[in-house]
DNA sequence: TTATTATATGAACACTTATTCATATAAGTC
DNA sequence: GACTTATATGAATAAGTGTTCATATAATAA
């Protein structure tokens, strides 16, 4: 655990091209009302693919379209049962941020 | 202050749709290297537009059609002084979320 | 093996988006 | 007024993105 006080020797000087990349890429991951239903209902249970399909309405292949996507950046993994291919969230500090800013919005 | 204790009556079902297209956008705005190189910024301290453009090697008019975008979100607050505009950030809470992000980019 | 079920994938398409260029607006100076 | 400086804006363009359709793969059951 950090100690409480702000790293005061951290400047905010401009950002290398890596950092900027992988921020940018995960909030892009965030930004597609899709990839978000899909992580919320995520966040409350592992799902097949055919389960989110038939939770959140919308075509199996773009449910795998976007789930490979998640998958690219690691924010979801997946377990093979049977013919049936389970994911769960893979990354907390992603999760946290999706739930602080549904947080905000519900609630501003 | 609310209490200490997780909401165990919130529910993690479906999103509404206003929820979901304000989390959406705001996550839109932080999917952009240009726009969080000019949030970055504008974290350390007020900027008019053509510091920005100087400090990060951006045209004036890609600046400034970002700072609408970024306006418009109401992500940033601006005030005029002589020909000059000074643009600050004028939401915390993404703030706070684009912080977050660089921390954990720049620590994994 | 064949058939069935679940998932993944590639191509095509419509739609969106970030930047550039040219120009407009607006405040200050002479 | 004319001129300069700072910023905003519209149109055009190139690149990126999300969905659909058709099809492929993979595991299972018969």
């Amino acid at each position: 655990m950090d100690n409480e006080r702000p790293n005061l020797t951290e400047d905010d000087t401009e950002l290398d091209e890596e950092t900027l990349f992988i921020v940018s890429q995960t909030f892009k991951a965030l930004g597609d009302p899709t990839r978000i239903r899909i992580l919320n209902l995520l966040a409350e249970r592992e799902c097949a693919v055919s389960e989110i399909s038939d939770k959140l309405h919308l075509s199996q292949s773009t449910v795998s379209h976007q789930l490979r996507f998640l998958k690219n950046l690691r924010l979801v993994k997946f377990r093979r049962a049977g013919t049936s291919i389970y994911y769960s969230p893979d990354d907390q500090h992603v999760m946290a941020l999706l739930h602080q800013a549904i947080h905000h919005a519900c609630h501003d």
